[in-house]
DNA sequence: TTGTGTATATCCACTGTTCGGTATACCATA
DNA sequence: TATGGTATACCGAACAGTGGATATACACAA
């Protein structure tokens, strides 16, 4: 465990985020958070008001990573636009492999947290969602889609959170690469017909480059 | 409410699922569940071995009456196939601007109970999703997508999820005409090329025609 | 060096409440 | 009178949050 020497508020996020991605923020006590934290109750409220609190660290802290982790998938894929977009949705099938893969943690959140629709956690849930979305639209911009990135994004997203909770339903990674065809699919319906030479659309088939996942430790994501 | 002279059994569904529909599966008790049929928990639990129980009977009754809606939206939708898929969308963006739409039941309940993944509402949510797309299959390949039906009725059906999902989290329905959208494009996509002519694909603009769900009551879906 | 004050940080034990589920008794009607 | 259905009152567990005491560390003055 790499959360040893942190600042005790640290480890109650790490330990928070750890139980509540597995366990889902409803079923996880703050006791048990304090318990995997190494401590009790009452000091974790003396560093937090709330639960309300330690779960909208709890997204908040995962903000940038994840958004982070997607940049990679995209850049790390060879190929052209579509193929770089597609890319994500086949790491993420991967990733969704992993036995203990739990879906999105901003997703899920939101939905246990309905009854509160002005909940920090809900929030934090939008704006790195937003944040996606909003990287995304610059991507497809600076590849191509001037006048169409901005619909373009919203779709893929769609897409990715329509995989994000068909998947965590179903049990069945393959639907993201259903996921990540339709997109790809949309992108060349989207990109200059074909009086533009595209030089990257057919590009190397780009097959996920890292073997991660292979069992054991926390799923990402 | 029409729900007055019906067998007890049913009025316990009928309250489960306007109770639990509106605030969640964890958030309403069986107690509140009893008050809204007009009974009391004991005799609840006459009817029903547990609350679990009473979760799974919500869904297993919405599971006909969903997907009686979408044929409904898709085939009083005019236009092709293309079309008529994007009516469903744009219908369903109808309903999520009702006031007090919360999204997709099955989704939300499988969420909420993904501690159990074998629970029987999970288990009726997936069969409802799964009915959804074989039916959705079948329309694709009668309209002429014989060999990858199957592929775009799963798309559709990201799509569809997605947008459930989207909207909740963000509270913006236009995201499910953004849906529609990519529905549309993928399907004409799909349909073969130019060859034949497609008859349909250009006709009415598809207008959503009841002006349904002008606020009062329950909230459709 | 010693003594005192103060802020930070931790813990044990407790409260009040909610919830799923139950024990037991009552009642209507066939 | 027996069966199906309903009601009151209750149980045990789990939970979020708190009261109050304690430990540590550092500042500054005697």
């Amino acid at each position: 465990m790499a959360s040893k020497n942190l600042p005790t508020r640290d480890r109650i996020v790490n330990a928070a985020a750890k139980l509540f991605q597995g366990e889902g923020v409803r079923d996880v006590s703050v006791d048990m958070v304090a318990a995997e934290a190494g401590l009790t109750k009452r000091t974790l409220y003396y560093h937090f008001r709330s639960k309300d609190d330690v779960i909208a660290a709890y997204l908040q802290a995962r903000d940038q990573p994840n958004l982070a982790m997607f940049k990679r998938w995209f850049y790390e894929t060879d190929g052209g636009l579509a193929e770089k977009v597609e890319g994500i949705f086949r790491n993420l099938a991967l990733a969704a492999r992993h036995p203990k893969w739990k879906g999105c943690g901003f997703l899920r959140t939101s939905v246990e947290l309905v009854k509160t629709p002005g909940h920090p956690a809900v929030l934090a849930a939008r704006t790195h969602k937003k944040r996606v979305e909003d990287w995304l639209c610059t991507e497809l911009a600076k590849a191509g889609l001037a006048s169409s990135s901005q619909a373009a994004a919203r779709q893929i997203i769609l897409l990715l959170d329509g995989s994000f909770s068909t998947v965590l339903l179903h049990r069945d990674p393959s639907y993201m690469e259903a996921a990540g065809d339709a997109a790809r699919r949309l992108i060349h319906g989207y990109l200059p017909p074909a009086d533009t030479l595209d030089d990257f659309s057919v590009s190397a088939p780009a097959t996920p480059s890292r073997p991660q996942n292979s069992e054991p430790g926390r799923p990402l994501l």
